[in-house]
DNA sequence: CCGACACTTAGCCATTTTGCAAACCATGGT
DNA sequence: ACCATGGTTTGCAAAATGGCTAAGTGTCGG
């Protein structure tokens, strides 16, 4: 059982990265092998390997090896909890933002 | 102007970590004083004031000082901004889901 | 004017992250 | 068998992160 909380934390920090992020957006299409992942990134391989297990230790991305060829895949479940936890935060401050243009000076007793 | 990509790169870093998404969470719900947001953690308060300038520095948080008072407000716009990409990739992985369900052997030519 | 309160600055440390190069498997094609 | 392809491992250095303590600044309350 993974905790929720240290899930989040590594799934930022791993979107963190526009490397990873641009990853995730690719994945999120279609499942890639590691070299097609790679291919459009001016870095080192062992570099970008490292970029793809650290979305891999998040959960945000799985992977499975065939021959010599590794396929990555996307995960849905840690993008949803990150998601709901934006969307959560947006539909909060919104209401916050809501009341206060209803009672402008709330704030000065 | 401020790079989008960085903009994304400095929030989702800043979202990593529990004490500032604690933060933001507090925020998100209504303004308030550094002590007070500082109060449930345990970490010394020059610590907790590095999370705070590492949100506002990523645009995530505001903050004016009146008197010797230092009240703290959520930014609106970058919240939108990675909840927006976080909708995204949401939206184009379900679509993927969606096609590999039917056409189970896609991948298979 | 004096102390308490609310930060703020400065400096130190341990750990983690992000890049590289170089050498090393393992598989597939000819 | 052999070589190219596709990854993987290892080791290294620079920089960033997250925590602390100690000491400083500026306001308010009495």
């Amino acid at each position: 059982m993974v905790d929720i909380t240290q899930q989040m934390n590594a799934c930022f920090a791993a979107l963190a990265d526009p490397t990873r992020r641009a990853v995730v957006e690719a994945l999120a299409r279609a499942p890639a092998s590691v070299s097609d992942l790679h291919a459009p990134h001016n870095m080192a391989l062992p570099t970008f390997m490292r970029h793809l297990s650290v979305l891999e230790k998040c959960g945000l991305v799985r992977s499975e090896k065939v021959g010599r060829v590794r396929t990555c895949f996307i995960e849905a479940d840690p993008l949803l909890q990150v998601q709901g936890w934006m969307e959560w935060q947006r539909i909060v401050v919104e209401k916050q933002i809501e009341s206060r243009d209803q009672i402008p000076f709330a704030l000065d007793p």
